[in-house]
DNA sequence: GTCTATATAGTGATAGAC
DNA sequence: GTCTATCACTATATAGAC
């Protein structure tokens, strides 16, 4: 029986999964699904490519898993806003959580952008049910604030669009960003931390911003 | 001889380049070098495979034209940021030209991201070259602004990423902005262009923010 | 200048030995 | 469970007829 449409049940198994799945992440994310070649995942993973095809039913199989992993943990961020919590503070500190997951997980973000980019033939529908929930509920959060006057009014999705946007930037085109700043220039991301403050902090004072709330 | 390598003389010639440059866009774009075939851009042209191949050496020619013909008319609206302008207008009027031309113009502006996302393997060196050179030009024109206090302070190339980040979403990501927005949502450029402003034009109100111009 | 036919290489997946 | 060998298919590019 073939390891991929079951639980691993061995220690080994598990971990040669995990190896196959994180050399799928470094190939898929630089190359995109089309460009990416089971002979670039195995060479990477150490792994015969029938040995991966043992493991996974095919590289349809491999890109899916991926997927499907690592989506949970990428709207963790979004998730963690607290409605209770101070506008403020939440709002920061989503975009600071957002920003460091784009600094520790480049190739996830290049992986979903890639995806999105073309269509998202395969993220497909999960896009329209998962996470528009989970936005329209977040958003909701966001418009309570704007009616107490504690958040300056913008439409509160596309608030959320314009956190996901500025963030993932920094991952999805990296390549530029270092081209622009220069070979002798070092981390962007402070900068990029200071500047977001900035922009989104001006949002959080004199919230009315010319129909003042409350 | 062939007609790729050299200035095409006949009126026919020019139509079938121009229309292989426009199947091509469309299909690149939306698949990126890899994941397009030659045989999808002939379809899409009206043209057999070999005769796109009488046009151009090869696929990596055609590609390479297409790049080197739109990358001039994506980067006019930061060329247009007049340094003698008002500082509201000019970063107000960039954010809105950046924002038509994402909406005019996506499949241009997903072939850049397709191509930066994955490495920039082929537009390589003119991002250290050409767009470096212009964004410092930019860049020192907004820190002017920044100095005379008529601009909050951040880092003015950081700046000038984030109006790219933010505008080139709707293009790029368009597919997901739809999913969130839901099918019965109609154009969501009118709310973008609305946030962006918000966004945007805070930075341009009291434009010390903590540590005051003149 | 444009077509049909085809050479050549790469890629996903399988068979079968060990 | 993992390897070697290989099949079947697709894709780029070219040759040569018309």
């Amino acid at each position: 029986m073939s390891a991929g449409s079951t639980r691993p049940r061995t220690r080994i198994q598990r971990e040669n999964r995990q190896t196959i799945l994180d050399a799928a992440l470094e190939v898929f994310s630089a190359q995109g699904f089309r460009g990416a070649t089971l002979d670039q995942i195995a060479e990477v993973a150490g792994l015969s490519k029938p040995n991966l095809l043992y493991y996974f039913a095919s590289k349809e199989a491999i890109y899916a898993a991926l997927l499907e992993t690592l989506l949970d943990t990428w709207l963790d961020p979004l998730r963690a806003i607290d409605p209770a919590g101070d506008p403020r503070a939440e709002l920061l500190g989503y975009v600071r959580r957002k920003l460091e997951m784009s600094r520790e997980m480049p190739r996830e973000s290049r992986l979903f952008a890639n995806e999105i980019l073309q269509g998202a033939p395969r993220l497909g529908s999960l896009l329209a049910t998962d996470l528009r929930a989970l936005v329209e509920e977040k958003a909701a959060v966001l418009a309570r604030w704007m009616d107490e006057g504690r958040l300056a009014r913008v439409h509160p999705v596309h608030l959320i669009f314009a956190v996901w946007a500025l963030t993932q930037h920094y991952a999805d085109f990296e390549v530029q960003v270092r081209a622009v700043l220069g070979p002798e220039a070092g981390d962007p991301f402070p900068a990029a931390q200071q500047m977001l403050e900035t922009l989104f902090g001006r949002l959080l004072e004199g919230a009315g911003g010319g129909q003042s709330g409350p």
